[in-house]
DNA sequence: TTGAAGAGCATGAGATTAGTGCTAAATTAG
DNA sequence: CTAATTTAGCACTAATCTCATGCTCTTCAA
């Protein structure tokens, strides 16, 4: 499917609201309201993002969650990661060895893939995904299929 | 989850298989066989290549499967396409505009990131593929975020 | 005519995700 | 101290999708 979870991609625009929010915390119910995101599942993502140190939540009245991690330095692929596990592209790709070995000759070029989807997201951050002006998403320096 | 089906993975093991022999047919048994996948779901996979004019299948005695496309001309990502459907990387991304509207500021990053995803797949062909020795892997060039 | 092989259709089992409910713990305000 | 607010944690249901298989029909070569 080569598709993100709705819970990643929740957790990208709470991400984002919280980068471009000066507030220290903010609230699930504050950030539902505003990105029209079912709050009760919105609060699961979060929590998951503070178990993962993206985030830092505070409880009581004017509590909510704030950033943790510059938007600058993190790495799109870094919250992918904390909502969804490992990012595994294919079997054949990621798995220690190919189990259909012998007549498969992909293995190679499919890691090979596989690392260029993911370094698509380890190399845009939070503040790329922000900017919808200009300028930002930085872009990898050529690369040639490795030995 | 940023996963290939595995239909998907099937069906480009089967695709290289293909592009490896020069015979011009060659049956889901012998496939199946040389790359240990289930016969029964190779054949489905074959089928729908073979409607999405990749492959040809012939019948009978001495039938089977053999490729349609130069492997140097096909994308990956049309593989992929033929056996899941039109990428999809997020709602937020692909869908005509986001549900989530006023306060989600991360469409635009995200049809740029869905995009750079889509392109690795498209840049890279059957050819490249299959070569685990030198060469190819095109290199896309040097992208900016568009305005 | 027979056997090999693909084409088509349908279906069951399993895994995964989306979304919700409920309770406990913390913290602030009064 | 009490009440209200908000996160933390756990469990669970329903829907969706994938994987895999079974069966029948058609085509075709020997």
């Amino acid at each position: 499917m080569l598709r993100l979870t709705r819970r990643a991609e929740y957790g990208l625009m709470a991400m984002a609201f919280l980068a471009g929010r000066s507030e220290s915390h903010i609230s699930v119910r504050e950030i539902g309201n505003n990105l029209a995101i079912p709050k009760r599942l919105l609060a699961e993502v979060l929590k998951d993002l503070a178990r993962g140190g993206l985030v830092e939540g505070a409880r009581g009245p004017n509590g909510g969650y704030r950033l943790l991690a510059e938007p600058e330095l993190l790495p799109l692929g870094r919250v992918v990661e904390v909502l969804e596990g490992p990012i595994h592209v294919a079997d054949c790709a990621d798995g220690g060895s190919c189990e259909h070995e012998s007549g498969c000759a992909i293995q190679h070029g499919m890691r090979f893939v596989a690392g260029r989807i993911k370094q698509v997201l380890d190399q845009s951050t939070l503040s790329d995904l922000l900017e919808s002006a200009p300028a930002a998403a930085p872009t990898p320096p050529p690369q040639r299929m490795p030995v």
